[in-house]
DNA sequence: CGCCAGGTTGTTG
DNA sequence: CAACAACATGGC
């Protein structure tokens, strides 16, 4: 898997679905200087936000989350003080939608566990840290895997860390470039080593990578409309 | 109605 | 260390 066949990849998936500005709160300006979009650095209260998304997003459908998200708003539980005081079964109804609630609620609770602890204020304090030492202090939060600890360095932090997920592993070894079975940590170095190292470009193409998961390169895949057909060497279903 | 979602942890051989 | 169970709601 090498860096044009992953550039162009890309490229394919980005004229296929355009921008796909994953976290809506993730804002993007234009660059004076540069020729492309880049991502503002976030408040405390958007990362919070992205970390509880994170959290929630575990092996559960999005707009589950965007309800339990949507709950925790309406309560005005979605702030670090509101969090710390709340009760843990309480946080648990609140965010029922989102399924594993109970499991979530512990989660919620040890991330503002980590935030209180060794954060002071907010997940911002992890910006002083190169992009492994903080991966490592979000590894140690009980309820925060690779996959959510880099969902929040990437898309929170503004980090050049590529979050692999079960997408990624279905769609690009279907193409036949990757082992479906290969350690997280080796995929992501190997996606990250062919890829401009630019977060923005991470952020978009894993937002990319999910939306080409759900619509086309499904459990059952669409392959007739795929743009990656033409490289991929994944047989059809019979009744296309 | 059955399948499966923007995974992680705990247990067991 | 790999395999497997547990965790749970809601959309299609």
């Amino acid at each position: 898997m090498n860096r044009e066949q992953l550039s162009s990849v890309y490229e394919k998936l980005h004229d296929r679905y355009g921008w796909q500005n994953w976290w809506p709160i993730v804002v993007r300006e234009r660059s004076v200087y540069l020729d492309e979009f880049r991502a503002r650095p976030r408040t405390s209260s958007e990362l919070l936000e992205i970390a509880v998304g994170a959290v929630l997003t575990q092996n559960t459908a999005w707009k589950n989350v965007e309800k339990a998200v949507a709950n925790l708003k309406r309560e005005k539980l979605l702030s670090l003080p509101a969090l710390r005081s709340v009760d843990t079964g309480r946080l648990a109804e609140i965010i029922t939608p989102a399924g594993y609630f109970n499991q979530k609620a512990k989660k919620l609770k040890a991330l503002v566990g980590f935030i209180d602890a060794k954060m002071k204020k907010s997940l911002s304090g992890l910006s002083q840290y190169p992009p492994d030492e903080a991966r490592s202090l979000l590894l140690d939060i009980w309820g925060v895997g690779r996959e959510t600890a880099d969902s929040i360095l990437n898309y929170g932090l503004g980090m050049p860390v590529f979050v692999v997920d079960a997408y990624t592993r279905r769609i690009f070894s279907r193409l036949g470039w990757i082992d479906a079975a290969a350690d997280y940590d080796e995929l992501r170095a190997a996606f990250e080593k062919a890829l401009p190292r630019e977060a923005v470009h991470y952020q978009e193409f894993h937002a990319l990578i999910v939306r080409h998961g759900v619509e086309l390169c499904a459990n059952k895949p669409r392959c007739g409309d795929c743009p990656l057909k033409r490289s991929c060497g994944h047989e059809p279903p019979a009744k296309d």
